[in-house]
DNA sequence: CCAAGCATGAAGGAGCCA
DNA sequence: TGGCTCCTTCATGCTTGG
């Protein structure tokens, strides 16, 4: 009876497209990579050289603050001016007051202006700034930067060579090809820098920055930490523009500022304060006992448009660090759905939505074991005092376990329990592998739509769209707990009456999606990126299913999803209110024994093309 | 070829106690 | 505070069976 909105009209497959899908890393971003080297430049030539910062002690001003201030971004020769300006006992405040000034200004003449300051600050000289400018357009810096690198020899560059042993005088110089010559020297590093190099291309990175990055990190540091570096001067950057009241920049502040410290120390290789897994994992607090809590976001990561990443809470040590540093610096909220549901699932949430007047999907899920599964309440043993499931994993048990189990126990059915050591095999392996009772002396692995049940997902969500039961189990075990990130998504309802545009990375079969559904949120537009077509089809069978009126797009991998079809879209639906996702978390899981080796791995570095993507987003938002 | 079974530990938090 | 035990963990890759 209603209508077939999901019609022709309203999905589009785009992986259909070959043509739209091939990939444009390199060519330049909208969001200019090159603003990117910019901030990255000022940060190697002008902590390579020593004389800004004598010059400022010398003057009578504070290392630290001016430490503090060059931290946040600002070029060393834009703090020099302003502390000259303000004189050298000025409080902080003033002089960002001051060099804010200077950024108007420069904000209020041409951007033309602005591409020649941040050259000028790499130490390029000016004239043949104005040149390359000329010669490739003020919007092109990769190319501007590589025509400056390309000739001459700018001065401070010069001390960076010194110092970095980087040869930066050869003509017709390449960056990569210069760490190619290197090969004769120390092959061994040399390859891996390579090998580095080329997996931040491949995260969208300019393969000059890429190369600085790996020059300035040193060797034998991880994935993470080199997009750490280039993210973080980026995030300096973006600060500088969009800098607000200094007082509320005061938590971020000091948390940058704890980073400069930690750079001064080489010996600590861990630069922030480590995230302590609340206990109770209740985040902001339950749908029947809110916190009275606020939170102060940094300026730069309030929405619109609002974000949010998921994943797993008890990832290596230091994963979560790295994530909340890329994530605006946002600390995590961590959840357990055993709270939301009958079984646990410790998850972290980063997100820039409101925690206030969050309110619960009604019915409410049931809390426990026997109230979620009443049949299995006549077979449950006494000594089996479970009444939260663990967390729902991608594999389960076999039936081979649960003839192991009732095999084990048999010999007892006559007595009033089994022996210790006997409740103690059946017990971990019913802990172990979720098992739930379905009959007398007989455990089972919970079935696929049990699973579903639990997780906040309509019943034969999963079922049907090529996917045999393995996969539902994978697919499921992959997913987010509906209830949990319901609750969260709550705040949107209000604030967008007519539904929101959402994009939606990482979908998996549609937790956020069923979320907004379920929270009667009109989903306007959802673009879906998901690897697994299986995936996919589930995603368009609830579209279809449930009657959307908006529009369903689906790409297959956020690598190829450029960020060129980002603006693309933006510009034909008008920009997106949600950006949501939980990124791969194969190599942060604990059952993961063969390749758990965090934010590195090959699964898990998509995280960053999650950060990508919200950055073109964000920076287009900014320009509505 | 596909689906299911199964062996493969370590990381790290919680709780306890001296 | 440190040492100890206990517990949990969005998994991978090989083998087996149909």
């Amino acid at each position: 009876m209603a209508q077939d909105s999901a019609g022709d009209d309203d999905y589009v497959d785009w992986n259909t497209d070959d043509d739209f899908e091939i990939d444009n890393f390199q060519s330049s971003p909208v969001h200019s990579r090159a603003e990117t080297l910019v901030g990255v430049a000022v940060t190697t030539s002008s902590l390579s050289s020593p004389i800004e910062t004598t010059d400022l002690v010398q003057m009578g001003f504070s290392d630290e603050i001016f430490a503090t201030l060059f931290d946040m971004g600002f070029p060393v020769e834009m703090i020099a001016r302003a502390i000259k300006e303000a004189g050298p006992n000025a409080d902080t405040s003033v002089i960002i007051d001051t060099i804010s000034k200077y950024s108007s200004e420069n904000e209020a003449g041409s951007s033309k202006s602005k591409t020649i300051d941040h050259f000028l600050a790499m130490g390029f000289d000016e004239e043949k700034v104005i040149n390359a400018i000329h010669e490739h357009g003020e919007e092109n810096m990769d190319q501007i930067a590589n025509t400056l690198l390309s000739c001459a020899e700018p001065k401070k560059l010069t001390e960076v060579k010194e110092e970095d042993d980087i040869d930066w005088s050869d003509d017709e110089i390449n960056y990569s090809e210069t760490l190619l010559s290197d090969d004769e020297k120390e092959p061994n590093s040399s390859n891996l820098n390579r090998n580095q190099i080329r997996s931040l291309v491949k995260m969208g990175f300019s393969e000059l920055e890429a190369s600085l990055a790996v020059e300035r990190c040193g060797e034998n540091v991880d994935i993470a930490e080199l997009t750490d570096f280039l993210c973080a001067a980026q995030m300096a950057r973006e600060f500088t523009e969009f800098h607000t009241e200094p007082e509320e920049q005061r938590p971020r502040h000091d948390v940058k500022k704890r980073r400069l410290e930690s750079k001064r120390e080489p010996s600590s290789s861990v630069d922030d304060e480590p995230v302590r897994l609340p206990n109770p994992m209740i985040g902001f607090g339950l749908p029947n006992e809110p916190r009275e809590e606020t939170r102060i976001l940094p300026e730069l990561a309030r929405g619109p448009p609002f974000f949010y990443y998921e994943n797993v809470a008890l990832a290596p040590k230091g994963v979560w660090e790295t994530i909340s540093r890329h994530l605006y610096e946002i600390p995590p909220e961590f959840v357990d759905s055993k709270y939301f549901c009958a079984a646990a699932r410790k998850r972290g949430y980063i997100h820039n939505l409101p925690i206030s007047n969050r309110f619960q999907l009604q019915p409410p899920p049931k809390y426990t074991i026997n109230e979620a599964f009443p049949l299995t309440k006549k077979w449950w043993p006494d000594w089996d005092k479970r009444t939260k499931l663990n967390c729902i994993l991608t594999v389960t048990g076999s039936a081979q376990l649960t003839n192991r189990i009732r095999s084990a126990l048999e010999p007892y059915s006559g007595e009033p329990e089994p022996p210790k050591n006997v409740q103690r095999f059946v017990i971990d392996q019913c802990r172990r592998w979720n098992l739930v009772w379905v009959g007398k002396n007989k455990a089972a692995p919970l079935e696929p739509d049990e699973m579903e049940n639990l997780l906040g997902f309509p019943r034969n969500h999963t079922r049907g769209g090529g996917m045999s039961r393995t996969e539902r189990y994978k697919s499921l075990g992959n997913s987010f707990q509906v209830d949990t990130v319901a609750y969260h998504l709550s705040v949107l309802k209000p604030i967008f009456p007519d539904g929101i545009n959402v994009l939606s990375l990482f979908t998996g079969i549609g937790g956020g999606e069923v979320a907004l559904h379920r929270l009667q949120i009109r989903m306007k537009l959802v673009v879906s990126v998901e690897i697994s077509k299986v995936n996919r089809n589930i995603l368009k069978d609830f579209w279809e299913q449930t009657n959307q009126t908006g529009v369903l797009i689906e790409f297959s991998d956020v690598q190829t999803l450029t960020n060129d079809t980002i603006e693309d879209l933006m510009k034909k639906y008008g920009g997106f209110d949600l950006v949501i996702g939980g990124s791969p978390c194969n190599n942060l899981a604990g059952g993961n024994r063969v390749s758990r080796v965090g934010l590195g791995g090959d699964q898990s570095s998509l995280f960053f093309e999650y950060c990508r993507i919200l950055e073109v987003v964000r920076g287009r938002m900014r320009r509505y």
